[in-house]
DNA sequence: AGACGCCTCTGCAACGATGTAGTCTTCGGA
DNA sequence: TCCGAAGACTACATCGTTGCAGAGGCGTCT
C-alpha cells in the first residue's frame, strides 16, 4: 500500500522512471500521440495509475503559453440576470473545453478598469466583459491587446468585438406593448439622469420614441431614478413615485429585478397588478415566470448571447496576433407576455 | 511610439536588459524586497512602465507550487441560493487575496465525482464543495489529499472539514412557526423519497418532529416530491398536491425557489396567501423579501457560512501536509417572518 | 545491395519566474 | 587599522511540461 500523497506529487519524471521510458514518451502517451507501441503505452498507463499521476496544468500552461481559461467579468452574481448569464457562459465554454474564471466588479468604475489591466489577464486567454460603469468616454481603455468580447450596452464603433441587443428597439417595443393595452401614464424605473450611452439611456430613448409614436406627452415626473438595478432600488423608486402622488397606470422596469421590486411595493399598497397598474420588465430572468402575477418581460436571448460571445472569443484566441476588425453582433429580442400585462375588461 | 504588444510579451528578462540590472533584481523589485537602492528601484520601475510589463502568474505559480486560486463547486448558478453563495464566497476570498474558480456540477453524480479528481484540482490550492448528489455512501470519495471544505448537507464524521447548519432543528422551527399560526395541514414540498442523509431527508425529519411535538398526525399525502429544487419543480409539486384534492392550510418549501414556485401556483388558482394557505421557505434568498406577498424563510447565515468556509480552507492550505482532524462547524440559523405567514384574524 | 521512408522513442532546450548561495561594497566599532 | 555585519546585487539551478531535432530499427522499392 502506498502512503497517501498530495495531489500532483508525482511528476512525469516519476512515471517515466517507473515505466522505464523517457519523460517525453510519458508526455506523448498523456497527449495521445499516435506512434506509440501498444505495449509501451500500457506500461506507461500502469505507472500513471499506480502513482495517481495527473498532468500539472500550470506547467503545461507555462510551456504552451495558453491557460485554457477565459475570464467573465460581471457586476454581481447576486443579480439574477448575471447569475443566469454566467451559467450560460460556463456551459458554452465547457462545450469547447474552456474554463471560466468569474470576476465581480461590483459595477465600480475602478474595479472595471482593473479588470482590463489586472494581473488576472495573464491567467486567461481572453475576456468576456459586461461593463456597467465604463462607457463611451472610456473607449480607449477597451483597446486592449488580448482577446476580448464586450457584452451589454453599446459602445459605438469600439475597438473590441461586441455582442449587444438593440436596446432602443426592444425598449420601444416594450413600451408599445403597454400603450397597446391602453395605458397612457407609464412610469419608467431605473433611469440614470445625465447618462447618454448606457443601457439606461438607450432604453429611456426607446421609451420616449414609443410615447412620441403614440402622441403621448413625455412627463419627467414619471421617471424613477435608480443607480444600481436591484430589487431594493426598484422598490425604492416605486415608493418615491407613489408618494409623489403622480398618476400612473403602468410601470416599465428597466430590468426585471427592479420591476419585481416595484411590483412588491404595489402589492403592499394594495394596488392591483395588472388591474390598476400593468408592469413590464426587461431580461426575462427565471423569476419573472414565477412571480405573482407573473411578469411580462423583454427576452434578450441570453443563451444566444452567451454562445455568440464564447464563439467570438474563441475565434480571436485562435487568430493569435492577427487581429481582424471588431465585429458587432446584435442579438434578437422578443417579448414574453405574462399576467402582469394581461388585458383588462373595459 | 511602441507598437502595441500582446499582454505579457515582455518578460523579466526584457525589463532587466532595459534597466541594466539582473533578472533577479527585477524580481526583487516586483516582490517588494526591502534592500534595493531607490535609484535602482526607480530604474526598474521605469523599464516596467515602458514595456508594460506584468508578472506572468503562470510562471510564478509553477515555481511556487501554489496558484492563489480556490475552487467553488456548486450545482448551478441559476439557482439563486448558489448564486448568492458564490457572491459571498468570492468576496470572502477576495479579502484574503484568493481568486475563486467556479465549477457547475449540475447536481449530476458523475460530475460531482469529477470535481474531486479532475484536472482542475491542479489549478487550485483548495476546494469548497457543495455536493447534492453525493452522500453518505460516497464518504470514501471525500477523503482527498488536497484542502477541502464541504458545505451543506451533513455527512456524519466525514474525512473533510464541514460547514453546515442544523437542518433538522431549523426545519422543525419553521414547521413550528406554521403550527403556532394554527395551521394543521402542512404540505412539504421538495421531499426525496427513500433518501436518508441529504438536506431533503434531514428537513423532512425536522418537519415530522414538529408535527409529533404538536400531536398532529403525519400524512404522507401532504408530501410533494421534487428532485431538483427549482421554481418549476416546486410549482409542479404544488400543482400535483392541489389536483390530488388533499386538504391543506400551509406549505413548507424545502427551499425558497420551490416555495416561490408553489406560491405562484396558489396565486394562479386564486388561493389567498396567507389567508387560506400560509407559505414558508428555506434559504432566505433576496427574492424572498420582494415576492408578493413576501416570503417567510429560514435564514441560513450565508455570509457566515461563506466566510467560515474560506477561513477553514485557508487554514488547511497554510498547514500544508500537516493535516489536522476534520472540523465540523454548525452555522446559526434564524427565521425571517414576512407576509406569507402573517397571522390571520379569526 | 543501397537508398529511402516510416515508426518509435529519446535528449535537450526552452516557457518565465523564484530560492539559494554567493560576491562585492560600505560602514561602524574595537 | 582591521574585522564583522549588513546592504545591494548577481549567477545559477529549478518548478513540470512540451517542441524540436534527431537516432535507431525495420520494411520496401529500385
Amino acid at each position: 500500500m502506498n502512503a497517501p500523497r498530495r495531489a500532483g506529487t508525482a511528476t512525469m519524471h516519476d512515471v517515466a522512471a517507473l515505466a522505464g521510458v523517457s519523460i517525453k514518451t510519458v508526455s506523448n502517451v498523456v497527449n495521445g500521440y499516435q506512434f506509440i507501441r501498444p505495449a509501451t503505452r500500457a506500461k506507461v498507463e500502469v505507472a500513471i495509475g499506480e502513482l495517481g499521476y495527473r498532468v500539472n496544468i500550470t506547467a503545461r500552461n507555462l510551456r504552451k503559453g495558453r491557460t485554457g481559461m477565459i475570464g467573465l467579468a460581471v457586476p454581481e452574481l447576486s443579480l439574477p440576470y448575471f447569475a443566469e448569464l454566467a451559467d450560460s457562459v460556463i456551459r458554452a465554454a465547457d462545450a469547447v473545453g474552456l474554463t471560466v474564471l468569474i470576476e465581480q466588479t461590483g459595477a465600480v468604475r475602478q474595479r472595471e478598469l482593473e479588470v482590463l489591466s489586472g494581473q488576472r489577464r495573464h491567467l486567461t486567454d481572453g475576456l468576456i466583459f459586461s461593463p456597467l460603469d465604463l462607457g463611451e468616454q472610456d473607449k480607449a481603455s477597451f483597446d486592449v491587446d488580448f482577446p476580448m468580447v464586450l457584452l451589454g450596452e453599446r459602445i459605438f464603433g469600439g475597438p473590441a468585438d461586441h455582442v449587444t441587443m438593440n436596446n432602443v428597439d426592444a425598449s420601444r417595443a416594450a413600451t408599445e406593448h403597454l400603450i397597446d393595452l391602453g395605458r397612457r401614464r407609464i412610469a419608467l424605473i431605473g433611469t440614470h439622469p445625465g447618462e447618454t450611452m448606457g443601457s439606461a439611456a438607450l432604453r429611456e430613448r426607446g421609451y420616449r420614441q414609443a410615447l412620441e409614436g403614440a402622441a403621448i406627452e413625455f412627463d419627467p415626473a414619471l421617471l424613477g431614478d435608480a443607480g444600481l438595478w436591484h430589487r431594493s432600488t426598484g422598490a425604492e423608486a416605486m415608493t418615491r413615485l407613489l408618494d409623489s402622488g403622480v398618476e400612473l397606470d403602468a410601470v416599465f422596469g428597466l430590468n426585471d429585478a427592479m420591476a419585481l421590486g416595484a411590483m412588491h411595493v404595489l402589492h403592499d399598497r394594495r394596488i392591483d397588478v395588472p388591474g390598476q397598474v400593468a408592469v413590464i420588465g426587461f431580461d426575462d430572468i427565471d423569476e419573472a415566470s414565477y412571480s405573482s402575477p407573473s411578469l411580462t418581460s423583454v427576452v434578450p436571448g441570453r443563451e444566444e448571447i452567451a454562445q455568440t460571445a464564447v464563439k467570438l472569443l474563441v475565434d480571436q484566441i485562435g487568430a493569435g496576433a492577427a487581429r481582424r476588425p471588431p465585429v458587432e453582433i446584435v442579438a434578437r429580442y422578443a417579448i414574453a407576455v405574462r399576467a402582469s400585462t394581461a388585458p383588462q375588461p373595459l
